[in-house]
RNA sequence: AGAUCUGUAGCUCAAUCGGUAGAGCAGCGGACUCUUAAUCCGUUGGUUGGGGGUUCGAGUCCCCCCAGGUCUACCA
């Protein structure tokens, strides 16, 4: 139905003008507010009903009215704040006949009211405020949905978040924790001395991993850009600058598919730490989400999805070419046969494009037949060189890069490395880079000459990693699409 | 991008083989001073996502389009 023509609305807008009529602005500002519902609860829900009658202080609450119980000359009403739901009690008695008159007559569930009043306990035991004044904060123009089932459909519940956050504490709950997990990530890397910094959005160059990026333009400098797809470059170049120790919680850019497990706008931490080392990396990082759980649960382990997923450490820790040979009946000495591994991908109807490498071969295997059964966390180390253009090589074997990724339920959380520091090898990865993307290959690096420049002023020993909030957020939240932990996820163009 | 499912009143859902579009809640009118989805009586509300087709007749069958969910692909 069209909106404007909406009778319940209509009757709302009704309302108000009659409001307005009597001297009553439906939109005014703020009267102040004593308490909030939780307060009250915490501080008087427990105690006896004469104990109560005896507190001759009057407090002040307001909030949104989401349920009405009318028996004629009282009414209940719940109340509903940022902490929590208070009842209160409405009664002609109180108020007055006139103001009783106009609640009936003018207020609907969804308006947000102030009330203020002495406390009471109802015959049920019940903590309420019994209102003996009462003002309009907000008179509510739509009406909300249903109280019993609330708000179901998924795709109101995404464009309409504020309507899913009013109907929906499950939904508040999830983007709390949200708020917490990141909180408690600030205090983290604060307690170990790293430096929290904002690296540029909107890069000349689109850099720092492999993703197809968004172009945007500014006019006036009359140049293309790209929203960041990571902000790794920028972040190494102030490690050059002598920061030693910084990270970056925001949103990195990439022109990719949506799907459960992604949204084209999604948050990553990133963190560079100067004299430390990849396997320091790994200990850090189950530190982290061992903090994390800890501090949300009480204890290391959680269900998600109906699965236990268990943070106790040390987590299981794999060379990735162990980690296929015991995933698969190919052996270590396999993953380094070209032709092997090309019978083995086209057995299990894995795509193959040009002429790849033996180690690209073995990371196409690991993705599509190991990841997924990664499910207690695993950090899976040493990737090929030629998928990690900005990984310094392992000293012993150059042909693999001193690299993890960490797997938590068959995905991707964190992805960290030895960060390379010879602007040579660096500028012969980008050379190698652009060449592939010469080749066809849309995701393949660029060349950034500052980056290099930096390096050859020189980056201390450093280790460096990625986590994306999102996922850890949906692991921790128990939430199964990334768009419940995402306020405003990605959605196509409404319907006028 | 492909496969598949879904879209009916403000919300949550019905509608048998293709045969008069319905309920609960909300709303509106009324009763009620202790309820917790209050209760009771009465009652309004529909271009069935949009367009086309088949048919005597379409919410239902067919085609196109729009939006969403899930899986796959790309990717983190």
């Amino acid at each position: 139905m069209n909106e404007d023509t909406n009778r319940l609305i209509e009757l709302r807008r009704e309302k108000a003008q009659a409001l307005r009529e009597q001297g009553v602005n439906p939109f005014p500002t703020t009267v102040s507010v004593t308490h909030t519902t939780q307060q009250l609860l915490d501080l008087y829900g427990e105690k006896e009903a004469e104990a109560i009658e005896q507190i001759p202080d009057r407090f002040a609450i307001a909030g949104r009215v989401k349920g009405q119980r009318d028996f004629g000359n009282v009414i209940f009403l719940d109340i509903y704040d940022r902490t929590g739901r208070l009842q209160v009690l409405l009664s002609k008695k109180l108020i007055g006949p006139e103001n009783f008159q106009t609640f009936k007559k003018m207020a609907d569930i969804g308006d947000i009211y102030a009330f203020a009043g002495k406390l009471m306990k109802t015959r049920t035991g019940e903590l309420s405020l019994a209102a003996d004044e009462l003002t309009l904060q907000c008179k509510s123009m739509r009406p909300l949905p249903e109280k019993f089932h609330g708000l179901v459909d998924v795709e109101t519940r995404y464009r309409q978040r504020y309507l899913d956050l009013i109907m929906n504490p499950d939904v508040v709950d999830v983007f709390r924790t949200r708020s917490e997990i990141i909180r408690l990530m600030r205090v983290f890397f604060s307690e170990r001395d790293f430096l929290e910094v904002e690296t540029p959005m909107m890069h000349p160059i689109a850099g720092g991993a492999t993703a197809r990026p968004f172009v945007t333009h500014h006019n006036t400098l009359d140049m293309d850009l790209f929203l960041r797809i990571a902000p790794e470059l920028y972040l190494k170049r102030l490690i050059v600058g002598g920061l030693e120790r910084v990270f970056e919680v925001n949103r990195n850019f990439r022109n990719e598919g949506i799907s459960t497990q992604h949204n084209p706008e999604f948050t990553m931490l990133e963190f560079y730490w100067a004299y430390a080392t990849y396997e320091q990396l790994m200990e850090l990082t189950e530190e982290l989400c061992c903090f994390l759980a800890h501090s949300l649960f009480g204890k290391l382990s959680f269900v998600y999805q109906e699965r236990e997923i268990d943070f106790a450490r040390p987590w299981k820790r794999l060379r990735m070419a162990d980690a296929v040979a015991e995933y698969t009946d190919l052996s270590v000495e396999d993953l380094k046969d070209a032709a092997t591994l090309k019978a083995f991908c086209k057995k299990h109807g894995l795509e193959i494009v040009g002429e790849p490498t033996p180690g690209k071969l073995m990371v196409l295997i690991f993705e599509e037949l190991v990841e997924s059964k990664l499910i207690q966390p695993t950090f899976i180390y040493h990737f090929p060189t030629e998928v990690s253009p900005l990984a310094r090589r392992n000293d012993e074997n150059p042909e693999v890069v001193d690299r993890f990724e960490l797997y938590i339920n068959g995905n991707e959380i964190a992805n960290a490395f030895n960060e390379l520091a010879d602007p040579d090898d660096q500028r012969g990865r980008f050379v190698a880079q652009v060449e592939a993307k010469k080749a066809g290959d849309e995701e393949a690096h660029e060349y950034d000459a500052d980056y290099i420049r930096a390096l050859e002023y020189g980056l201390p020993p450093t280790a460096g990693e990625g986590i994306g909030i999102d996922r850890l957020v949906m692991l921790l939240t128990n939430s199964a699409s990334i768009r419940d932990v995402i306020l405003f996820p990605q959605m196509r163009k409404e319907q006028s």
